[in-house]
DNA sequence: ATTGACAGTTCTTTTTTAGAACGATATCGT
DNA sequence: ACGATATCGTTCTAAAAAAGAACTGTCAAT
């Protein structure tokens, strides 16, 4: 599959793979999410090759996720910083975490705790109805073709 | 990146993107979430080669994603069906397509909405914490090494 | 003058994916 | 009986992407 062939489809999670659908990019969104903002430190911390690297900075930048802060001229440096766009992916490296930890642990459990500065508890995020406050299940929920929908696809349960 | 370097390393996001963590991937759960079940349904509708939805299917099923359930003898045939643990990735589907729907939307709106069985209403995926209930950000959260950690890394923000 | 940090780019080899065709098995229509 | 169709894959070759290592350019520090 192409690259650019997703993001035009009309789907949001088709775009949304479009700009997070690989693992290094999850990968590199780690590392934002846990302070890291350098070129040569997201390559030594991911192994990831320079090059890759590269590409997937520039793709989070095109697409509004990072942006480049100089924080020194001669030679020019920049830091790669999320913005709001790239902070609002918080919940889905959180829930990814999540599925981690519920089913892909070992023996020696958890290799990261997190805790809530607003209420100071250790926590496990849960995903709750924006309209009820009740956790969501994909059995309880219903789609219906929005208005930004592909010709008329039938409603279908999900 | 080899697909089999991810899954043994000791974070519960890069175990995890060893299990979903490419486009195919991903795109191949939406329609296990949209009821999708047989080989010819998805290929058709994903227009994914052959050989990579045999490998993902089977890469879920050897996950426990998915299982395999005999629907026909003679010749015999099998649809993919959610587990408990693949509909453990609802969150993770829901926020990628909620993000989706933020930020990667045309003039024309969401192709989907969704509406909760329980209250009725069209409603948002919400994050909160499993302690205090309030929503979740980035900022708001500290990471700490569990006992799963590896060595003893240093405490950060995230 | 030399070394080192930083942010990439370029190059070649290896791995993965695309795209199309083929196989196996069984049912159905005539 | 016979060919067409359905289903679930596998095999093959060409194209694309990633790995791995080396290289470039700029400047600071010694």
């Amino acid at each position: 599959m192409r690259w650019d062939t997703l993001e035009d489809e009309q789907c949001s999670l088709a775009r949304t793979v479009a700009v997070i659908g690989d693992r290094w990019s999850l990968l590199v969104l780690r590392e934002c999410f846990l302070r890291v903002r350098r070129f040569e430190e997201f390559q030594s911390r991911l192994s990831i090759t320079r090059h890759l690297l590269a590409d997937r900075l520039k793709k989070f930048v095109k697409f509004g996720v990072l942006r480049k802060v100089k924080y020194q001229d001669r030679p020019a440096r920049y830091e790669y910083i999320l913005t709001q766009r790239g902070l609002d992916l918080y919940p889905i490296v959180m829930s990814i975490v999540h599925w981690g930890d519920t089913h892909m642990v070992d023996e020696r459990g958890r290799p990261l705790l997190h805790q809530h500065k607003n209420c100071g508890n250790f926590f496990d995020p849960v995903m709750i109805c924006s309209e009820c406050g009740e956790p969501l299940s994909a059995k309880q929920v219903h789609t219906h073709p929005g208005p930004g929908a592909p010709q008329s696809p039938a409603a279908s349960e999900a």
